[in-house]
RNA sequence: GCUCCGAUAGUGUAGCACGGCCAAUCAUGUCAGACUCUCACUCUGACGACUGGGGUUCAAAUCCCCAUCGGAGCACCA
């Protein structure tokens, strides 16, 4: 019997063992779901020392779908409590609110941890009344090597009266900074080192950049203490941070056992790292590629090998080499693409990612891996002018996402499909342009952009105007006025041959008759001819076209566009045969786009 | 060194709590073709993975053990 009288047959019989079955192939779609006993109160807690990364839209996108899903309350918490190593920045409060917003996630509630200091000092004098917590007066070093040797320091035993004198000396500043910190009592004999009394709050006499808080308070507490109470007061029903914070859960819940509190639900992700794959021109990858191992322009070693680090003595760093001994090694397919490989088993290695933060791939071409990038050293990159700012095309903020016109709903759907997961993943940003391009590809207008132009002459032809469709699937038409010279792309007029008939998009067939300085001749209009003879179509520019300038996250483009881009100031627009841009700004000066995508 | 976590195609995911519907899902990518006055979009097809080794079982991606690799924490950072 054939599938289809079985499936018949079976509808007949039994048509609900039909509905599961085609119900089993559905694949899940977004988030896993979540088992709720209650309702969902759910944070999201930054510091705000500089504007949302790409990896913060993660959390602010999973935090504020489950909390729309479930009917749940959003929470975005700022966790400014280090007004010295990590110090906040004013304007980023505002920058995390306004990126919330464009990602569709307003949270229903703004707290300030800077503002409620008073109300974790409370919690740490009831723990110190209950002997949960200390003052101790130890040198970093010195607690170190006791707690290594699970040894507790003389501050542990104290009685709780003396403790409580001594945090108010804290408190009204009567220490020194190092000199005193409280710390909670935990276990200083536990089996994991990072759990044995950890510090809540310790002395920093730095004023908060914040006007409301300035030099109000000097004893801050840590982040594990102020989440731990927070998490609390807020009434947080499920956290999900990274997985760098899985040890935070097992020290909090000290503090919530001491006050008899109940810990939220937790769930953790891994780290992210963002390589951008899309710099690799074509020339510089063959078919039958041949690997090597190139450090500093030299090769090194063979393919399907691992590469022992004793073979490479220049610019090997600690963190590129396993502890097997082996070079952590990135390579690519044969099909082209990259990939990041673990070393553990043999693949064609092609490079070595050095912790420069570029990788190299064979002779020719650097891949940047701007994911590796911490805020602190953005603001430094920034502060040096290595960057225009925090919306430069190169970096990977939200605010340099909306600047280059990536849409809200790609970045959701791109942060939602990546999940749960606790594996650490270096993803590309090609799905999430793939993503976005599909969103904005059937509104955006086309228009031509000549990059690196040249002049061409074209004999016989009449001045005209052009009409082109302003998008493939729309009857509207753009004008572009034309005399006898256009501008093309350098690299269209790179592989021309004297003689090659190609088609002006929108315009006409001309034949070439000279390279330098180049020169054509008017051969009709005639799309059939471009058609039989499958003549190249390149795209061409009037030579009083606008000046436009095109930033991108590999560099600037310079070079003159088609009249009419500049109406289209703020919106996505398709440059043919180059790709979208946001128009950014238009002036006298003429056209500043950023690069989405191709 | 101590502790914890993880491992599915190039990349990211689904499946794993409850072993058979899995010769393994979806997306992206790559290749080929169709469409097209763009290298965009759309459509069609192809490619491509359970880290390795043992064990339990009639049956293992799924449970157990070991190995390997990767990541994180052990801060008066968040």
């Amino acid at each position: 019997m054939p599938p289809e009288s079985w499936e018949k047959e079976l509808n007949s019989i039994a048509p609900e063992l039909i509905a599961e079955l085609k119900e089993k192939k559905e694949p899940d779609k977004g988030l896993p779901p979540l088992e709720l006993k209650g309702p969902l109160v759910m944070r999201f807690a930054p510091n705000p020392n500089g504007p949302p990364t790409i990896g913060s839209a993660r959390g602010i996108v999973v935090n504020s779908e489950y909390t729309k899903k479930y009917h749940g309350k959003l929470i975005i918490r700022f966790d400014d409590t280090d007004p010295a190593t990590k110090r906040p920045m004013l304007e980023a409060y505002d920058w995390y609110l306004d990126d919330c917003e464009w990602l569709g996630a307003k949270p229903n509630e703004v707290i300030i941890a800077s503002d409620r200091i008073a109300k974790y000092y409370e919690v740490a004098e009831e723990l110190i009344k209950k002997g949960g917590a200390y003052v101790c007066f130890c040198e970093q070093e010195e607690f170190k090597a006791l707690k290594d040797a699970k040894k507790a320091c003389p501050h542990r035993e104290e009685a709780a009266e003396k403790n409580l004198e001594s945090w108010k000396k804290m408190l009204s500043g009567g220490y020194k900074e190092q000199e005193a910190v409280l710390r909670i009592k935990t276990d200083i004999t536990h089996k994991d080192p990072a759990i044995r009394d950890w510090v809540a709050f310790r002395i920093i006499k730095t004023p908060h950049p914040r006007p409301q808080v300035g030099d109000k308070y000097c004893a801050w507490p840590l982040l594990d203490f102020e989440g731990a109470v927070e998490d609390h007061l807020l009434g947080t029903t499920l956290i999900i941070r990274g997985k760098d914070l899985t040890d935070s859960e097992t020290r909090q819940r000290y503090v919530y056992k001491y006050m008899g509190w109940t810990y939220p639900e937790t769930m953790h992700w891994g780290r992210v790292q963002i390589h951008y794959e899309d710099l690799l021109s074509e020339d510089s990858i063959s078919k039958e590629t041949e690997y090597y191992l190139v450090v500093d322009g030299q090769k090194y070693g063979v393919p399907k090998q691992y590469v022992r680090p004793d073979e490479i003595t220049t610019s090997l760093y600690e963190n590129d080499i396993n502890n097997k001994g082996y070079a952590v090694a990135v390579g690519y397919t044969t099909k082209g693409n990259i990939g990041f490989k673990k070393a553990s088993k043999p693949y064609p290695l092609v490079e070595l990612t050095s912790k420069n933060g570029f990788i190299m791939i064979s002779e020719k071409t650097l891949i940047k891996n701007l994911g590796k990038l911490s805020t602190s050293g953005l603001k430094k990159a920034i502060a040096e002018g290595v960057y225009t700012g925090w919306d430069d095309p190169r970096v990977p903020t939200i605010r340099a996402l909306r600047r280059r016109g990536i849409r809200p709903e790609a970045l959701r759907k791109f942060m939602i499909d990546l999940g749960l997961g606790e594996t650490d993943i270096s993803l590309s940003l090609d799905t999430l342009y793939a993503e976005n391009r599909k969103l904005i590809d059937p509104v955006s207008n086309r228009y031509f952009f000549v990059w690196n132009p040249v002049p061409l002459e074209i004999e016989g032809a009449e001045p005209k105007v052009a009409k082109a469709p302003l998008h493939p699937a729309k009857k509207e038409m753009r004008e572009i006025p034309v005399g006898t010279k256009v501008l093309v792309c350098r690299s269209d007029v790179d592989i021309l041959k004297i003689g090659e008939r190609l088609r002006l998009k929108d315009l006409y067939n001309i034949e070439i008759t000279g390279l330098s300085p180049l020169k054509a001749k008017f051969i009709g209009t005639d799309m059939d001819l471009v058609k039989k003879e499958k003549a190249r179509i390149i795209h061409w520019a009037p030579p009083d076209g606008l000046k436009v300038k095109v930033l991108s996250p590999d560099g600037e483009y310079n070079g003159v566009g088609e009249p009419g881009i500049e109406k289209e100031l703020d919106k996505v627009v398709q440059f043919e045969r180059f790709g979208f841009v946001r128009i950014d700004s238009v002036d006298s000066e003429g056209v500043v786009a950023y690069f989405t995508h191709k």
